[in-house]
DNA sequence: ATGGATCATATAAACGTTTCTGCCGCCTGT
DNA sequence: ACAGGCGGCAGAAACGTTTATATGATCCAT
């Protein structure tokens, strides 16, 4: 078979139909079950169907129908594992009701979002499943959801009330460093995540929580916003750690900022959890197999992605989101955590 | 703003002509830039599309265009990094020339994949970019390619000449195994891929290249084959350990199983690299963040999938696909192999 | 028998584009 | 002055569906 063989234009209903000796709302009626049509030529269809190899044109349906059955779903990158378990879980979600998502990647497109915007207007798409990373919060987000249904992930807008599916995030940062602190840790360093961002903002307002408990003065505890990213956590941990005197804790907003820093640790000869104690936020998958394991705050990623998907197919359909609710975020205690001074 | 706002239906082409005062074709005429139209009245059309902000309806294009500037991307898990990493490179290429692309997860449709062939046929995507994994090479293969253009990553099929972007697989494999029993190691075990993969094929071909060369019955060396699954490398390792005298070198065909196969090791008791040397293979970006860190083959992800996405755009446009070639594959030498008896 | 249901089917009008075709007026070279 | 070409535009036909409407049958109750 050469590839111009590929090229030769599909067959039609209109095919479908002479090949049937009926008419072409017929072969519609049959295909969707949208008419009564006679058994004896209902199967002429379906034999006509299989003979051709047809299958519909759905641009032209949805042209008829107004309606894509596809989603779009934005994501920071990939390659952030948190993020491909919740893509994972939109995808699984959307294919369960049949419907594409098409991967959005805001960074890999150079322009402004606001083609995101135009992406959903131009009807390629019913929806959005946004999930916000790295970066802040982009204020084409309004003219996203003016354009149409959005759900969010892991984030939330103060202004608007878009439907978000979110977990406890302020509950779980709250006692993953009240943990940490119950180990007797005094000098303590936060790397933090894009301040824009409003789940960086709960896990560290968990955090301070759990500092006044321990009776220290939340103020005094230095912050280093990063990016989510692992070089993020490398280079800031070297700042963190540059301290005099040193921090014997670092509170990390996700893991792969975690895994920078004992990173960084590594390489310059610091011990963990012997000379410096770290957790995460996330509980990726391998994050239980580094050396020390790291101590974090599991999010049901997968679930997230999962509900997220589902909140947006009822709001195409019915006009309005259930209960989208908050998720359970369960603090994962492992070795990457010693009192201070533990030595060796 | 209420949902039901959204829902009313956008302007079209119509609209923008009425509020411009000119025809339809005009309209048409300045948005594609198609066909001569005087300034003052090209002005009129931009400044209805602005404040009618006005997207054209992308499935009324396609279906005259007869395209949909849309590809799919089969991957078998976005869990795995490696698959990640195509994914965005597939992405990249694609956003680069304004085509969107759909995700399409085999398992997460329970569906046979022939319906992957459907989707194809149904002109909602113009082609595919199929990243094989997890599993043997399902005979729907041959659907698809007969539906529309076709490429393959890191991957080939004996009988079919897919265009494909693959990689130095055996070369790597053998120069990485060469390596390893340049330690002295003559007790093997390979934990390998799904057998009915061709990279795992030409993977294991070149650790028995690297075994004769060594001297050793590429026969005699025992292969469990996996499913280049975290959780079946520690399976695997399990049963590979458990031989006597028990293997003191464990060739993995890709990180996830290696690491998968260090974290059996980590449970027994059993060190790695002093009682067992790991090798693995993709070089996953926390693969040297392992203690020890992990003695690898770098594949060039994002560019295999940069290519592949090319490759079938090029194929779109002109029927002809470019050269694919074969990227390098590049060993990269840490600290999970040591000779074998090393002790502490 | 016959009037109305009910069933089975065909015809045709949309859906929102692109683009072919044709029309009008103007310029240009003779 | 006039044929031909062309810039600038509108009209209408397609693309492949879905679905409202129209048209015949058939069947039952009267």
């Amino acid at each position: 078979m050469t590839q111009s063989d590929r090229r030769r234009s599909r067959p039609t209903m209109k095919d479908v139909a002479r090949h049937a000796r009926v008419s072409v709302s017929t072969v519609s009626y049959v295909l969707n079950d949208s008419g009564p049509v006679a058994p004896e030529r209902r199967n002429r269809v379906l034999d006509a169907v299989r003979v051709l190899e047809y299958s519909p044109n759905e641009s032209a349906r949805n042209l008829k129908l107004r309606s894509a059955s596809t989603i779009g779903m934005v994501v920071p990158e990939l390659t952030n594992p948190f993020f491909a378990m919740v893509a994972e879980g939109v995808q699984k979600a959307a294919s369960a009701r049949d419907v594409l998502v098409v991967l959005v990647v805001p960074d890999a497109t150079e322009q402004p979002e606001e083609n995101q915007a135009k992406l959903l207007r131009s009807q390629r798409i019913d929806g959005v499943v946004y999930l916000s990373g790295t970066g802040s919060m982009p204020a084409s987000i309004y003219d996203l959801a003016r354009s149409g249904p959005v759900v969010l992930v892991d984030e939330q807008i103060p202004g608007m009330d878009l439907p978000a599916v979110v977990c406890e995030s302020r509950k779980g940062a709250r006692e993953v460093a009240a943990h940490a602190l119950g180990q007797g840790h005094r000098r303590v360093a936060v790397i933090g995540g894009p301040p824009g961002l409003w789940t960086a903002q709960q896990r560290l307002a968990g955090y301070r929580e759990a500092f006044a408990g321990a009776g220290l003065d939340p103020d005094s505890v230095p912050v280093f916003p990063g990016d989510y990213r692992q070089a993020s956590g490398h280079d800031l941990a070297a700042r963190a750690l540059s301290d005099d005197p040193r921090p014997t804790l670092l509170i990390c907003t996700n893991d792969l900022m975690a895994i920078g820093a004992m990173e960084y640790c590594r390489e310059v000869g610091l011990r963990v959890p012997e000379d410096v104690s770290v957790v995460g936020f996330d509980d990726l998958p391998f994050s239980a197999l580094l050396t020390p394991r790291l101590t974090t705050v599991r999010q049901p990623a997968h679930e997230m992605g999962f509900r997220a998907a589902s909140a947006l197919f009822e709001l195409l359909e019915n006009d309005e989101s259930g209960a989208v609710g908050e998720l359970p975020a369960t603090v994962q205690i492992r070795d990457s955590v010693r009192p201070p001074g533990g030595g060796a």
